[in-house]
DNA sequence: GCCTTTTAGTGTAGTTTGTACACTATCGTT
DNA sequence: AACGATAGTGTACAAACTACACTAAAAGGC
């Protein structure tokens, strides 16, 4: 139980990686690099010296897009070995999540290709698979405590839409009445007079996130 | 956002921190060491050559107590720089949490001292406190889904000392009729004919946590 | 032995929250 | 004009949560 500083304590190589979730065609998914092998990959990199990990993680998604202002959190933290006993090769991997709107424009980095895939696609390793149960989780249990289904969203959307972001996020069936019932008693999203008919022939309504007026709601109690 | 090894990827040294929550005098407490310059010091430990963080943890643990079989989790993880701008002077630290019942007896480790501290105490930094925080709060969740309080408790408890447990984690005080109406529901909370005349005149019956019965009511469910 | 002190123990009524459930509306397509 | 597809709406019952105040038992002091 000492942390001495001697000349054979061992030393890591740093990874930072993100899971991204995302919600393009109505349909929770994950942004991750094609690897040539036909597995897949989330994009990560390597720690930066004098940065902490959050600002690590940060850079790691200016790799990915423009866009700013990411949900960002993290998930665990493991460590890995190489098969060769090399000394180098010892690696420890913090897990971050985040969650991308539709708008965001995904950069190409390097020649890598990136794509949105399926929660479930098997060509995740077992280790992936148990990351990305662990970041849905977090996101499942984050979803009930705070507004983070809007991250996932356009600024506009419509109820069966956010709806159905919620179903795939805690994984049931949601009553539409009862959850339409429990949006209204939701201030802070707000009806706008704009109707989208590109998912059904009658049109729906189409809702906003009024941030500020969830910050305010929230604060006001707190009197 | 690439991950190649070169000679000038930086390394790190890895500590394991564990933030160790006990009950004892019936109240909420941490288990420190108590650095000679009157700070206060999680137990730690750096990582090990070829081990889990998960398994360092575990040996960090061994090393403060015999006893075996601790409720072991995760909080977070961050990385710290030296004043200096020496090359080896940069740490990952990953901080876990656990719970010791009031029975486990603490070895005295290469002469340092470890003792129970109250949370709130000021002998902590501020990245300390921070950190006790995020413990406190993933404790403060975890109890709403799982029975880790026993883990706090001796094996016979009172139910005055199981609420008194409950209300220092939740952070406020609970009604007894409705905590006492709750325990009852609750199968796997057995009351044995054993009496308490430590704590009050009357006595009071002693409880016993039944983790048998626990785990067979949450899987007789899942027919 | 009785009065005080201290903690243990008990039930009900009202409120809030959650849940189950089925039909009509609108518009485009054929 | 009929059909198909998605949008939109309210009520009744059940379950969970909350507030609340007195009696019981025993020890200790007088």
């Amino acid at each position: 139980m000492n942390l001495e500083i001697t000349t054979d304590t061992p030393l890591y190589r740093v990874a930072v990686h993100c899971v991204i979730f995302g919600f393009p065609q109505n349909k929770l998914s994950l942004l991750v690099v094609d690897q040539n092998d036909g597995m897949l990959g989330f994009p990560q990199c390597v720690m930066k010296r004098q940065e902490s990990l959050d600002e690590t993680a940060i850079d790691l998604l200016n790799g990915v897009t423009e866009a700013q202002g990411h949900f960002l959190k993290q998930v665990c933290t493991f460590v890995e070995y190489g098969s060769e006993a090399l000394k180098q090769d010892a690696s420890v991997h913090v897990v971050y999540f985040s969650l991308f709107p539709p708008s965001v424009e995904i950069k190409e980095v390097m020649g890598q290709t990136m794509k949105w895939v399926d929660l479930q696609t098997d060509a995740f390793t077992a280790r992936q698979r148990e990351i990305i149960l662990w970041a849905r989780n977090k996101l499942k249990r984050r979803i009930s405590v705070e507004p983070v289904a809007f991250r996932l969203l356009p600024e506009l959307f419509t109820l069966s839409r956010l709806q159905s972001l919620y179903e795939q996020i805690v994984g049931m069936p949601i009553d539409k009445r009862n959850f339409r019932k429990r949006v209204n008693e939701m201030r802070f999203i707000e009806r706008t007079e704009m109707i989208d008919k590109t998912s059904s022939k009658r049109g729906a309504y189409l809702f906003r996130f009024n941030e500020k007026a969830y910050l305010k709601s929230r604060t006001e109690f707190k009197l």
